[in-house]
DNA sequence: TTGTCTGCAAAACATTTGCACCTAT
DNA sequence: ATAGGTGCAAATGTTTTGCAGACAA
């Protein structure tokens, strides 16, 4: 007689950690709902710094990538921490993945009218019919 | 009898320095068109060192910087060296300015048969109903 | 008590820059 | 001869991490 006896292990990708209070991590996330200025860790960190004189921008940075994990506000860079670089200059679209930095091409056509109205509307110089769109590679969606 | 003299001194904006002729810079460019993986600098360091044993990444960053000047290639992220959070999390748009890295919202309605599209082409998954476009604010184009 | 949070400083990382020498014009 | 170009190493600027102590559950 055999007996096979299959373990199933669940692994959590949502990571199951418990999260505590924090006075810091509330405050980041109320000024980020506050300001629509998209700002940077260093200018939170400027901001706290009034509120909790001993705070360290280890702590502003280790709190936004927390608050991004939990969905709670966005990270409004692509993910990728180098530049890349294109020498087709023709009119294409990219798109990013926000994990591995991976770039795609993307040809589709899109109304110039929103080009047309974005640089009315901000006063913006647009480059020329070109649009960015930020998601996750098929590659990084397997790992997941 | 009193003597004016003007002297008009006409500062050209696009950088007049005669470039020389660089085999560097030349193969930089030829693989940047013949690859669309857009490659990181890093990667075209790695590629021409076989080419030039002796080949510097401040070379290769030099050149890139160059061929981006004199609009031969382009670079795809942003420009700003600094992330940006967003406490918003409504559907809404980006437009990013490639000098200052400032952000600003663009409320625009993006037929949402792009994001479909995109997503089947590519198998990424997308951030829902969100577009990037890169520009140059106007405070830069002032500066310019 | 346990696991999380924090400050601090050091490390990591991509990119830039100063300098002295080399090269194209 | 002169203005660029290059290699090298050091500097820069942002973000991450290791560690020891503090704190919340």
């Amino acid at each position: 007689m055999i007996i096979v006896t299959i373990i199933k292990i669940e692994i959590t990708m949502n990571s199951s950690i418990k999260r505590k209070n924090s006075i810091r991590r509330e405050r980041i996330l109320e000024l980020l709902r506050s300001n629509h200025a998209h700002p940077t860790a260093d200018w939170v960190y400027d901001q706290l710094k009034k509120e909790f004189p001993g705070l360290s921008l280890g702590t502003v940075y280790r709190n936004l990538k927390i608050l991004e994990e939990e969905g709670k506000l966005q990270n409004i860079h692509g993910g990728s921490t180098f530049d890349r670089y294109d020498g087709d200059l023709s009119p294409h679209h990219h798109i990013i993945c926000e994990r591995c930095g991976c770039v795609m091409d993307l040809n589709a056509a899109v109304d110039d009218s929103l080009f047309r109205k974005a640089e009315n509307e901000t006063g913006f110089q647009l480059r020329p019919s070109q649009i960015t769109l930020y998601g996750l590679c098929p590659k990084c969606l397997n790992k997941k």
